[in-house]
DNA sequence: CTACTTTCTATTTTT
DNA sequence: TAGAAAGTAG
């Protein structure tokens, strides 16, 4: 496995955009056109020339990974280190910022970052306080339309203005609150990380200025996935002298439900006038059949600048089509290619990437390859510090990091439990918050202390005692001596033991020891900030992708979102049906469809010699069977580039059940034992179509237009519309309580009641 | 307070 | 199906 772009001379456009001066300049490159060479290529120029030094240079990518592989890259052109460039995502680059003038924003520069969880457990809070039941709305729900205002950069006033659905009249006094939540635990949300960058610039000329006279050149990676905010913090530092390089491709836009908006790239030119455009046209990646599947695929879609990728590899091998019986034939058929490929000589394990839309899919896979006793390795799925022990000790230490933590102070003192239980935890966290004093403090704090149980009060002490002396250990300490340090006062391990596969977990506890000894020996650029702080940091930041570790010779398996960026020999793009992939909920909108669609277009643009489009009649997926059909996106034009076969299994039930079709009896066929019997290959060049089984509409009750019916939630309604068929059939429902007004819910999913309530 | 059991519900992608 | 929330027994 490879980043993209190996070709060891420049071609005119990537000299063109490389050797580009002063002012804007925007790069839209496609698919393997070496876009990664000409951002390195003209990083180097830049400082070889003098144009600008090392810590003069902003570049911004979208992964970690990413951003480490590019340093590396310059510094080879360089034939030395780029010290002091600020090279990073926008996240870690808002963080850096955040934390230089975090008394701005009322936090100090220890502050925590607060993933997911964290700001969920945050939304819990405030909507317990607002007295909003998590019934009406989860949190899930609210946190969505935080974040989706944040991105926009929509302060909690203009939200409160504009709030017109009672999902928004619901989160607008909650967000009016959420600086101060924030604030109370010295901690800044996700979203927060570009949010505050751009308020303390936006009101701090002097701040502003310093940056702005400080970056003299700008580089942005993946320019059509960046969202407002990010957008806005790029205007704000590139002010000035406007040398700003915007690389992107619109045709890979697809983190638009993330608040990421295509027109950001789409009108560079009005937004940076006078900007200087290239095209990479030229795909050095992938054979002339894959690229001319993915001109197909793509032309379909409406609203694109326009572009298509010319080819400059020999033939190759046709792209392939397999259609199978169910996702664990699925899985069979596509290991069974790449053990052909194999015994040929033509791939190695390591060349392989399976690429799928959910990761819910990967685990038919994981089966898959057990049973045949191949290797493989599985990006993103649950991050390293996800897993549960390593969130337990990631509390302690940014416990110990930051004694006003309020999430990590209610999970540290579960881990292991000693004594303390909810309720108490809760009154804590109410009194703290308060009597505004950090939540450590508030333990030990005679007043807010005394209504609990004298057994209560003296864990509560001993904990805190613990935080105390690991604070002491902390100042002078090594982040992996502390963290051994702490394992072994809390009893940790032990703790552990009594679970079923505490093995694995004792053994993830040592992986993260060992990497708290790199996050003291890698210096990063910053300064002043201690080891601990970094370690917490990188923690939070990283991605599923960032933990990608040198190429190795097993099977690469990650969602299609995952693979944006990287290349492979062979790839496999598994689960090819509608309302998978293009996933149900975007057929309402043809918006979210092209996005879908350009995931589809990512995928194809992964593969450089080998591609093998599959898809299943049936699925397991949440606990029942569905039954499908090939995707759509596979149309007319496309298969005709296809080598189309079916499985040996696909082709007998298709053939039992074109004689009983129209019983509607779909379960029999699936659960008949999978055993020894491989599937077979066939050659079959055409894919009949007879295999069309419609109808998944049993057991989905079907409702007309005015039909009243019933939620055991919302109440009663009338049904306003209808749309989609099966089991993505929608109803509008207009609800008689106008606090919930109408909704669209989905049919088989709603449990709606005829009649009354 | 904790550990266990039952119930419920929601189905996507991730910095 | 699985994960979270709520309920229950000790």
């Amino acid at each position: 496995m490879t980043i993209e772009g190996t070709s060891s001379t420049l071609n005119p456009a990537q000299r063109e955009a490389v050797e580009h001066g002063e002012g804007p300049l925007l790069v839209l490159a496609g698919a393997g056109s070496g876009k990664t060479r000409v951002l390195t290529s003209r990083i180097a120029r830049l400082v070889e020339l003098g144009m600008a030094r090392a810590d003069q240079v902003l570049a911004v990518t979208f992964t970690n990974k990413a951003a480490k592989e590019m340093r590396e890259r310059v510094a080879r052109q360089l034939g030395y280190e780029p010290r002091g460039m600020w090279l990073g995502t926008f996240h870690a680059i808002g963080a850096r910022i955040v934390r230089a003038n975090a008394a701005r924003v009322g936090r100090t520069p220890t502050y925590t970052i607060y993933d997911q969880d964290d700001t969920l457990g945050v939304i819990k809070r405030l909507m317990d306080q607002h007295r909003i039941s998590t019934k009406t709305w989860t949190p899930r729900l609210v946190s969505s339309a935080v974040s989706e205002a944040r991105n926009a950069l929509v302060s909690p006033a203009e939200y409160e203005a504009l709030a017109l659905t009672p999902l928004a009249k619901a989160v607008a006094p909650l967000y009016k609150d959420w600086d101060a939540a924030f604030v109370a635990a010295n901690a800044v949300s996700f979203d927060d990380l570009l949010w505050l960058p751009v308020a303390i610039l936006q009101a701090n000329a002097d701040v502003r200025g310093r940056y702005q006279r400080q970056f003299a050149h700008l580089l942005v990676d993946e320019y059509q996935d960046t969202n407002r905010a990010q957008y806005e913090l790029i205007k704000l530092l590139s002010s000035g002298a406007q040398n700003v390089c915007a690389v992107g491709d619109d045709d890979q836009a697809i983190y638009g439900w993330r608040g990421a908006d295509v027109r950001n790239i789409l009108d560079f030119e009005r937004d940076f006038p006078a900007a200087k455009v290239v095209r990479l046209e030229e795909n050095y990646r992938s054979i002339p059949q894959v690229l001319e599947l993915a001109n197909v695929v793509i032309q379909e879609n409406r609203g694109r600048r326009g572009k298509t990728l010319r080819a400059t590899r020999p033939d190759g091998e046709q792209v392939v089509l397999i259609g199978a019986a169910d996702d664990r034939d699925e899985a069979e058929a596509i290991l069974e290619e790449v053990e052909q490929r194999r015994g040929r000589g033509d791939i190695a394990l390591g060349d392989v990437a399976i690429l799928y839309r959910t990761n819910a899919q990967s685990r038919t896979f994981e089966e898959a390859l057990r049973r045949r006793g191949m290797s493989y390795r599985l990006i993103g799925a649950v991050r390293f510090y996800d897993r549960r022990e390593v969130k337990d000790l990631l509390a302690w230490l940014r416990l110990i990091a930051n004694p006003a933590d309020v999430e990590a102070f209610t999970r540290a003192i579960a881990s292991p439990r000693r004594g303390v239980g909810d309720a108490t935890v809760e009154l804590l966290v109410a009194a703290a918050r308060e009597a505004g004093v950090p939540i450590l403090e508030a333990c030990v704090n005679a007043a807010i202390v005394a209504p609990a149980r004298p057994a209560t009060r003296t864990a509560l002490a001993a904990f805190v005692d613990i935080v105390h002396r690991m604070q002491e250990l902390a100042a002078d300490s090594t982040v992996d001596r502390l963290l051994t340090a702490l394992i072994t006062t809390i009893g940790y391990v032990e703790s552990l033991k009594a679970e079923p596969d505490a093995d694995d977990r004792i053994q993830n506890i040592g992986e993260m020891i060992r990497g708290a000894t790199e996050a003291v020996i890698d210096e990063g650029g910053e300064v002043g900030l201690r080891p601990l702080d970094r370690f917490l940091q990188q923690a939070t930041l990283v991605a599923g992708i960032d933990q990608m570790g040198p190429d190795a010779d097993v099977i690469t398996m990650m969602t299609l979102h995952t693979a944006k960026g990287l290349e492979f020999p062979m790839v496999v793009i598994a689960g090819l049906e509608d309302g998978l992939f293009p996933l149900s909920r975007s057929f309402d909108d043809p918006e979210q469809l092209e996005e879908e669609r350009r995931l589809f277009y990512v995928g194809i643009t992964r593969a450089e010699r080998t591609l093998i489009l599959t898809w299943a009649r049936s699925r397991r997926r949440n606990g029942e069977l569905i039954s499908s059909r090939l995707s759509s996106f596979v149309t007319p034009a496309a298969e005709k580039l296809l080598a189309v076969r079916q499985t040996a299994r696909l082709r007998s039930t298709a053939q039992s059940l074109g004689s009983q079709r129209g019983l509607g009896k779909r379960d029999d066929w699936d659960d008949d034992s999978f055993g020894s019997n491989l599937p077979q290959w066939r050659p079959s060049p055409r894919r009949e179509h007879a295999v069309e089984v419609e109808d998944a509409s049993q057991d989905i009750p079907s409702f007309a237009k005015g039909e009243r019916v019933s939620h055991k939630r919302f109440g009663g309604g009338v049904i306003e519309a209808l749309s989609g068929t099966g089991r993505d059939a929608k109803v509008t429902v207009r609800f008689d309580d106008e606090a919930i007004g109408t909704k669209k819910l989905v049919v088989a999913f709603a449990g709606l009641e005829r009649g009354f309530d």
